[in-house]
DNA sequence: GAGGATAGAGAACATTAGGAGAACATTCAA
DNA sequence: TTGAATGTTCTCCTAATGTTCTCTATCCTC
């Protein structure tokens, strides 16, 4: 069971190990979190690797390695083609399969039951199940769970406006954007994935 | 088995623990309940773990574990609720997981890359996957995967007309209906699941 | 009404987790 | 070979948090 300390560095080390392809040094994490001893996080490091989460070896520049989650076990169904309208089902070369869980599973990644069409524009429709990523950051246009006041949540797009402020538009021709000051809105995650079922 | 208040308590801790990816404290957990007292939550929470709902370690912070009914982790992912414009998000009670196992996938089932927008008033977009199940009847009313002449292939809203013909109906507003002879269409499949990745 | 079970308030206290920062050791690339 | 970059090991600090009390207030059943 990891500490929020804890969980903040393993988000960061596998947010950094996906965008640059190696591990942070640990001044780079302490940077990423704003964070000024390194010696502390060592000491953070040191108990992600005793709770199994990563492994390290010692010594070693940026000698962080993850630990893979559980294989995702094979989830699969048979992904025949392409379908467009007016044409013959057109098959996709080396793909026979759609692997279901590498899309919709994975470390930090929760489900919400949509309510509402605010979002139906993106395709998002009343009664939809979202698959959203826990991260507090979220980059200009994403859609993102976001907590208001800490008391109501809501699943709109996210855009950074002018004077530290946030809008949180929703995909719906008939409603209008929300404006607030970043510091009324606290990002809880951004949405990866989209099911629905008839 | 629980009281009222206990299972309210656990609900929340569960939400809790999928969204931050660690437990709450005990004042989060009765600020989150509405309650002022974490003594008494204290107590709560002490009852919990002797029900065997949860796991303590005493004295530590944050000392709260979920206990797993292991089965299939790897095919589920936590629900924590729903999630509407402009209110909390609400658990759903008894279903903290969902299995996407048994979501999508099941016998005679394949997915579809769509590809076009004819399909984008209800709410499927260019390069979705649908999933369809192989059967060659359809209700009025059904979303199907149909061969023309044999030949072209094409997701659409089935209708029956009179006269032994059949309506192929976009659900998109700048497209038409197309009708056929019921002999010329071959109904594939029905659409019986959605789902998209950002 | 008595008595138990359940909920909660609130105060006092003890411990933990997270962090600062200095000093030192090691790695690695030029 | 060498020095900057980076990991390691300390010691110290403190707010956040768990623990333990004592009191009240409802319910419910008998």
């Amino acid at each position: 069971m990891l500490t929020p300390a804890q969980q903040r560095t393993l988000d960061f080390i596998r947010q950094y190990y996906a965008r640059e392809g190696f591990a942070p040094t640990l001044a780079e994490i302490t940077l990423g979190l704003g964070i000024s001893s390194k010696g502390s996080m060592h000491k953070q490091v040191q108990a992600l690797a005793e709770a199994g989460a990563i492994h390290l070896t010692p010594g070693r520049k940026r000698g962080i390695e993850l630990i893979d989650e559980v294989e995702s076990q094979a989830l699969t169904i048979p992904l025949l083609g392409r379908i467009a309208a007016g044409h013959p089902i057109e098959a996709i070369p080396d793909q026979e399969n759609l692997n279901i869980a590498e899309f919709l599973l994975g470390p930090g990644r929760f489900a919400l039951l949509v309510q509402g069409d605010s979002m139906i524009d993106a395709g998002i429709l009343d009664g939809d199940t979202v698959i959203i990523r826990r991260q507090e950051t979220a980059d200009d246009g994403d859609i993102v769970v976001a907590l208001i006041d800490d008391e109501s949540a809501t699943l709109k797009r996210f855009h950074r406006r002018v004077g530290n402020k946030l809008e949180l538009a929703p995909e719906n021709k008939s409603l209008r954007p929300l404006v607030f000051e970043a510091h009324r809105v606290r990002i809880q995650g951004v949405l990866v994935g989209q099911l629905r079922t008839y």
